[in-house]
DNA sequence: ATCCTACGATGGACAGAGTCTAAGTCAAGA
DNA sequence: TCTTGACTTAGACTCTGTCCATCGTAGGAT
């Protein structure tokens, strides 16, 4: 990810404050952080940073796909710098937190082609639901 | 479906012009409305029901069980009557689109215990995303 | 080093989806 | 038929995200 600004001037993106604040949060692959999350770790050392500005940065990134856009619930939508090893996601249903996992198998060999419709079918997304650890707990 | 009205009678639901009007709309197994599509045909019936009460109802029909609410992206629920026979969704990334599929294989079963990370895994739900057949045909 | 300008940033209006509230209505049991 | 608490309603409100007009500036040109 240390090299994602490297990447971006090599594709000839203008290099601005705010777009390297953005890039700079989101460093480290584990992070599931929506917009508004970025936008405050980001105002944390750029104080004038606008929503705006998040928000088409954001979506610069997912077009460039170095970031994955992460729709979990009908909340708002999270963004996952672990865009290069592709991967799936555990939800919490209590307390949404999310973690990457890497399931066996390959589950658009699952889907027989006469359940495509027609269709060209270029994704599949899985999503384990559940209870984290300590949600589980103070249910028992 | 014909007999959702019945189940809901003796689980104690007050019967109400409303909630018959939405149950109607969503009988039939094949559908995938939003909740104002949902209202839009039961006002076609029933011209004064409100917003608020379709999507109260529709809250109310999901903790019930009685019908699946599919999240896709970052647009409107979809509610999906065909909550008794587990199923999966294809959706057409251009038009939205949604076609039920049944894959074959457990993606359960493809979560390795040590990819769990102690939380109790209860529920997958996995979406193929592509283009459908008209939508592919005006791509190229 | 300075100038130019097209690209990027800004804040505030706007939009879509959904929730909440206070007041009015009515289903169904007594 | 009466009563009452559950249900419905309109509209205000929240949350997430987009759009727009205007201002600022990165980085190439000179
Ligand atoms: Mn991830
Ligand atoms: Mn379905
Ligand atoms: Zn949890
Ligand atoms: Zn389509």
């Amino acid at each position: 990810m240390s090299d994602l600004l490297e990447r971006l001037r090599g594709r000839g993106w203008r290099m601005t404050s705010q777009r390297r604040v953005v890039a700079e949060v989101l460093d480290g692959d584990h992070v599931h952080l929506t917009a508004d999350e970025v936008h405050a770790r980001a105002a944390a050392r750029l104080p004038e940073i606008s929503r705006a500005t998040v928000y088409n940065t954001l979506r610069e990134l997912v077009t460039l796909d170095e970031v994955m856009e992460v729709a979990t619930d009908g909340r708002a939508k999270r963004y996952d710098p672990n865009a290069h090893r592709p991967h799936q996601h555990l939800v919490c249903s209590t307390c949404g937190t999310i973690r990457d996992v890497h399931p066996t198998g390959d589950p658009m060999a699952d889907l027989p082609v006469e359940e495509r419709f027609g269709f060209t079918v270029t994704e599949v997304e899985v999503t384990y639901r559940g209870l984290c650890p300590s949600c589980a707990q103070s249910v028992s």
